[in-house]
RNA sequence: GGUUGCUUAGCUCAGCUGGGAGAGCAUCUCCCUUACAAGGAGAGGGUCAUAGGUUCGAUCCCUAUAGCAACCACCA
């Protein structure tokens, strides 16, 4: 074996190989209890983040926990078509390649374009998940757009139309004027911005006048150029400014609109000048008081965002309507949406309207994607009725059938489930699945799974022309379904009877609205069990946080501080990864800076840790939920722990070669041997309760501490004396359990470190193992049971006392400065327990403390000089009269007292206080008093070693 | 504006139902000892954000404050 693990060679054969054989199918076993998570699906043509390698080390160590406990397990993967993100690579693709828009291509054309686009990238991803060793089924990998799930897409859509659960509707939308498609709420972002406050004076009609006699009405807004579509001003019923005024008009300048002065809630006598400019068509709150008073709106934008040439009239109900004029002033027609603005204000300014102009920070909506201010826009949205699927699917949680680890999130659940908004599911993009709905020539609608069928539903001839709907469904549509689409639905097939409920699923908190809140109301309504109640999705949702980097930032492209996680697996020359961070960048003015940046903090680039330490990092950081502040000083900490593990390995495994090892007879163990046996167990107890309660972090610190300063740094040290100097049967049984100790730590580790502990295995197993089969591999072994008879507490305490025995000694070393080369003698005056364990280990204490001898001392002996320590009652003596540094060991001896008697005072005066004494439970008081007793005893002989000194 | 979470060693974070705080990294000292210098043996380092309260006892429970973060809503 090499000395250090060479992991880029090893971790690609052994992946290559497990997934040839085959390992990481269910196993099929009928008695079996079923065990599967889906893999939240990723981008098709996206590529691995931190996020991805997170979720995954997470749901890899619980699938690998799982198959190794005999379940039939599923880890079902795919990926998502990821409408507009996809889209928009593309279209930015033939626009930089060929100067084309998507519409030069034709529909279909850039359908195939993008088609082609995911056969080429497609594959980046999961090849990224193979380098993570993530055990998925990929013979059943799937894709939304696959003809099976957009079947089931299809299915949904015309189930839920029928059911009036979908339906069509010209309402106000979020609009994204860069992508020209409508987007959900969910998909914006408000962003705070530095704008302004404009006060318009609006010309009262009809000679009418306010209260102080102007002839006008002040409207403040932050958006001027949307007074083209006003349709009324609004001032509260309750003001007494402008009360009089309700039901009075204004003349809207630039178009001479005659509107009325409404009184609504809206209006805040607080705010601005109390008086409201409606705009219906492009405004929520407008919209709501134009029903609320049965306005007209009138939309005065072109889907990009630019004045109209003639404006769109509706009323209330959105049918078009002639009770305003369509007209538009010729100077303002086709002007983009700020230009319009500032033409406006102009325009006012002119007119000796503009009343004044003040700074004003607002929060404005940005859509996610397209990054320009989404305008609410009155168009034809299909529409779920979100509200009645989420009543089941808030009970699934209230009652515990689903259950959010950590349980807090669960709050952020229901506050948006119990306000939940219908929800805006059609997109006007080409790439999706395409709303499967039809119109004849006069408009009417008609929903089925395809056109024939749509024809013979509704009895229409074949003389009757339909066309299909434009607009594609939102991605999140097809991952609602994904739990049950993936394994066949609607057709009732084997692996969703056997599979579905999922058991957990593991996701970031950033999409539980727009994926699991969605997830658990369509799996509600569409999957029943055999009594017809509603099956959930996944009975445990873990949530992660996000991962950021160093200084608690969000990873961004933007931001260039991508870590990728294959570089920290393979390692990234500092020349490649400044490429990378800065190549292909939106703001190329960036570049400089983050070039600089990553320069600075990656001198040298990064080394290749494997991926075995960047999944023991992951599990590590994962406790609670949090954000995690990414640390590559911990990442090397764990790519150190891989290759302790793999040297302590080597150690076992040269110790164990061309030898003929059997299964010893108990009474063959050492102390250590049984030590070792029993503090295994109780690691294995811990482990697994740490994965049975989604505690990566413990489960990766009872490893780190178990393997490290147990197995290595105790145990593999107090086997040297016996393989050293030890007898045959000793030997024989130390060596043997060496590989057992080391043959079991890797089944415990697996799931977590999969690579290092397969190749090391392999080597080991064949050694320990009864009946090795020549190809069989340590993740189809059993995983470690818990055996609490193998637990001597008796032989830990004694090995307990050795090591403190060893430890002191080496402190003495330190304190007067002995070298480790120097051997000493050691005495002890020793209770008879400590006696007895000493002469009965004599070797190791020996060995490990490098001393030339230790014996115990009589009762009644004269303690020579000596530098002293406390083992509990046990007295630790280092003659060494020639060495002692008189006041040096004083002070110390002093600091030592002062330390117990302060201690002793604390608890003295803690059982002295009557109420403490009456109050506090008995065991608590006990549990004091024990300890008083034994510092007293503690502060006689340290009291009795400083006088020994003293009188030197 | 509302909600939730966070504030513990120089850094990153654990700390289960209240009984005088732990790890890794970093720092300091000594050691290339036949598994490992990506190592070994030791050491130092904390008013548990602040102020009140409950309690015999508070890092933990309650209230308020400050700072940070996220989410939701809204600002015409």
């Amino acid at each position: 074996m090499e000395k250090t693990f060479d992991s880029k060679a090893i971790e690609q054969r052994i992946y290559q190989n497990w997934e040839a054989k085959g390992y990481f199918k269910p196993n099929g076993n009928k008695d079996a209890s079923t065990y599967c998570i889906m893999l939240p699906p990723p981008n098709v043509t996206g590529s691995l983040h931190m996020g991805h390698a997170f979720q995954q080390t997470i749901m890899d160590t619980l699938i690998r926990y799982r198959r190794m406990n005999g379940d039939n397990t599923l880890w079902q993967a795919g990926t998502d078509h990821a409408g507009i993100a996809t889209q928009m690579v593309v279209e930015r693709k033939i626009a930089a390649e060929e100067q084309k828009t998507r519409q030069d291509y034709g529909r279909d054309a850039f359908i195939d374009k993008i088609w082609q686009w995911k056969e080429q990238s497609g594959g980046t991803i999961t090849k990224q998940m193979r380098r993570l060793g993530d055990s998925v089924d990929w013979t059943r990998e799937r894709f939304t757009m696959d003809p099976g799930l957009s079947k089931a897409v299809q299915e949904v859509f015309v189930r839920l139309y029928q059911e009036d659960l979908i339906y069509r509707g010209k309402r106000l939308v979020n609009w994204d004027p860069k992508l020209r498609t409508a987007i959900s709420d969910l998909e914006v972002e408000n962003k705070e911005i530095k704008s302004h406050m404009w006060h318009l004076r609006y010309p009262l009609a009809d000679g009418a006048v306010t209260n102080e006699g102007k002839n006008y009405l002040v409207v403040a807004t932050t958006r001027p150029e949307t007074m083209l579509g006003d349709t009324a001003v609004a001032v509260n019923s309750n003001d007494p400014r402008y009360k009089d005024l309700i039901g009075k008009f204004v003349l809207l300048p630039l178009v001479d609109r005659r509107i009325p002065i409404v009184g609504d809630e809206h209006a805040d006598m607080e705010k601005g000048t109390g008086c409201v400019k409606i705009t219906p068509a492009h405004d929520f709150n407008d919209n709501e008081v134009g029903k609320r008073h049965n306005l007209p709106m009138i939309n005065i934008l072109t889907e990009d965002a630019c004045i109209r040439e003639e404006a769109e009239v509706f009323n209330t109900n959105g049918e078009p309507s002639t009770e305003y004029s369509t007209y538009i002033p010729e100077e303002y027609r086709n002007l983009e949406r700020y230009a319009a603005r500032k033409a406006i204000l102009a325009k006012f300014e002119e007119l000796g309207l503009l009343e004044k102009t003040e700074d004003h920070v607002l929060q404005q909506p940005y859509g996610d994607r397209g990054g320009v201010p989404i305008e609410p826009m009155l168009t034809d949205q299909w529409y779920v009725r979100a509200s009645i699927l989420a009543k089941p699917a808030i009970e699934a949680v209230e009652d515990g059938r689903i259950q959010f680890v950590p349980k807090a999130y669960e709050n952020m659940y229901f506050a948006w489930m119990r306000n939940i908004q219908d929800w805006c599911i059609s997109r006007q993009l080409w790439w999706g699945h395409r709303i499967p709905a039809w119109y004849d020539e006069k408009g009417n609608v008609y929903v089925a799974r395809n056109e024939e069928e749509a024809r013979k539903l509704n009895n229409l001839g074949a003389d009757v022309k339909l066309r299909q709907d434009e607009d594609v469904l939102d991605t999140w549509f097809s991952s609602a379904l994904w739990t049950f689409s993936t394994l066949g639905w609607p057709e009732q097939t084997r692996e969703l009877k056997t599979f579905h409920p999922t058991n957990v699923l593991v996701t970031g908190f950033d999409i539980i609205f727009f994926w699991v809140a969605r997830m658990i109301m369509m799996t509600m309504h569409f999957m029943k069990d055999e009594n017809g109640n509603s099956q959930v999705p996944f009975k445990t949702v873990y949530v992660t946080g996000l991962i950021r980097d160093e200084e608690g930032q969000k990873m961004s492209k933007s931001k260039g501080n991508i870590l990728d996680p294959l570089d920290m697996i393979d390692g990234i020359s500092l020349e490649e990864l400044v490429t990378k961070r800065t190549g292909n960048m939106m703001q190329p003015q960036m570049a400089e800076k983050i070039a600089k940046r990553t320069r600075k903090q990656f001198a040298d680039g990064i080394e290749a840790h494997g991926t075995d330490a960047l999944r023991f990092t992951l599990a590590a950081l994962a406790s609670t939920g949090r954000d995690i502040n990414w640390d590559m000083k911990r990442l090397e900490g764990y790519r150190n722990f891989c290759n302790k593990l793999w040297n302590a390995s080597r150690y076992v495994l040269m110790n164990a070669e061309n030898k003929t090892i059997t299964r010893p007879d108990a009474k063959d163990l050492t102390l250590a041997d049984r030590w070792i046996l029993s503090r295994l167990q109780i690691a294995v107890k811990d482990l697994r309760s740490a994965l049975d309660n989604y505690r990566f972090d413990q489960a990766a610190s009872v490893l780190y501490e178990f393997i490290w300063n147990e197995f290595c740094d105790w145990y593999l040290e107090l086997t040297k004396p016996v393989l050293w100097h030890g007898s045959d049967v000793n030997k024989n049984a130390t060596i043997h359990t060496l590989l057992r100790v080391l043959e079991t730590l890797l089944r415990l580790a697996h799931p977590i470190i999969p690579f290092i502990t397969e190749e090391i295995w392999q080597n080991v197993a064949p050694l320990v193992v009864d009946n090795f089969k020549a190809d069989s591999t340590i993740m189809l072994q059993d995983y470690p049971a818990y055996e609490e008879n193998l637990v001597d507490s008796k032989v830990m305490s004694q090995l307990d006392f050795i090591k403190q025995l060893i430890i002191n000694v080496r402190n003495i070393r330190v304190e007067v400065q002995v070298g480790p080369s120097v051997k000493l003698n050691a005495l002890l005056k020793a209770t008879e327990e400590d006696a007895a364990t000493t002469s009965a280990n004599i070797d190791f204490i020996k060995a490990l403390a490098n001393l030339e001898s230790i014996s115990v001392l009589a009762a009644d002996a004269e303690k020579p000089l000596s530098i002293t320590k406390l083992i509990g009652e046990t007295e630790l003596l280092i003659p060494m009269a020639g060495l002692i540094d008189k006041d040096a060991e004083l002070q110390r001896l002093d600091k030592e007292i002062a330390k117990l008697v302060g201690e002793c005072d604390r608890i003295n005066k803690k059982l002295g206080n009557e109420s403490f004494v009456a109050k506090a439970p008995a065991n608590v008081i006990d549990k004091e008093k024990e300890k008083l007793a034994g510092y007293t005893a503690q502060l006689n002989k340290l009291k009795e070693q400083y006088q020994s000194i003293k009188n030197l």
